[in-house]
DNA sequence: CAAACATACTGAGGTTAACTCACTATGAGC
DNA sequence: GCTCATAGTGAGTTAACCTCAGTATGTTTG
């Protein structure tokens, strides 16, 4: 066989095909109302349990903060977060969810998962236990 | 109450995290030569070990074929890949990898690889092999 | 065997999720 | 008070997808 993939480029494949599979179905589960990035969003002010900088969020994405003054506008538009000013830095703002943001962050959650269902019912409890453990320490900084 | 991620909605999170920051580093890694879309159909091709029609090739990448026409125009534009008519059906087109697509290949490989590796050594051997498995069940159809 | 249907690719144009560069407003250090 | 750094955003670009419609060719069938 020709120059078989070794195991980091295997799980580099693996990892990817995996991702992008999850993605398009996402997509189609979360319809019209939100995009994945969107989402990202939601996620990120929520597990922050407290409004961001926006420079703040940026960082947590992974992306830079023009990036997230795009992505903020259009939920911002949709109702789902809010800006306020950051009372202790004039040129800062502040990215919180609304009621309506956590609502549906919740309705999201549940379709995520029903997409993931699937595929991870495949592994045991305990495989997910030891997959999840993995993947953990491949992402830490 | 704040309905702490489920197993599902951690693996999700991981990997997607996981494949961003890759990503990331691929595009610098690859430099000006390649993109990830780019490198998807060389990989594609050099495990077919043959000339591919453009659907089938699209198939095996996961898109539509109409996506897949533009990425092998810019390969071929580059020299990477050529076009022919399939003899059996004059309606399609086979795609196969040039001597210099396949040299670029390897190299792309390398780097990738290179790129992984430092996430990658934070898990032992093993630890790579279970991984690897765990992965491999979630990829199947 | 011609009409109807199916398949293979591509032109045109749109979306998502990023990016850079350059700008304004504000804060901080000397 | 001047200089430099930081926070956010306008303008414009890119990659990697998508859909819809069109042309060319193959397949089936009445």
């Amino acid at each position: 066989m020709r120059d078989p993939e070794d195991a980091a480029e295997q799980i580099a494949g693996l990892l990817d095909g995996i991702v992008r599979r999850q993605r398009r179905a996402s997509r189609e589960g979360f319809g019209e109302s939100v995009t994945h990035g969107q989402f990202r969003v939601l996620r990120t002010l929520d597990r922050a349990e407290q409004a961001l900088r926006l420079s703040e969020l940026a960082a947590q994405l992974g992306i830079v903060p023009r990036s997230a003054t795009s992505v903020v506008d259009d939920l911002e538009a949709a109702g789902l977060v809010a800006r306020q000013p950051d009372p202790h830095d004039r040129r800062a703002t502040l990215v919180d969810l609304t009621p309506d943001g956590r609502k549906i962050l919740t309705t999201l959650r549940e379709k995520r998962r029903d997409v993931m269902v699937s595929q991870l019912s495949r592994l045991t409890a305990a495989e997910q236990q030891t997959l999840a453990s993995l993947l953990q320490r491949l992402a830490e900084e």
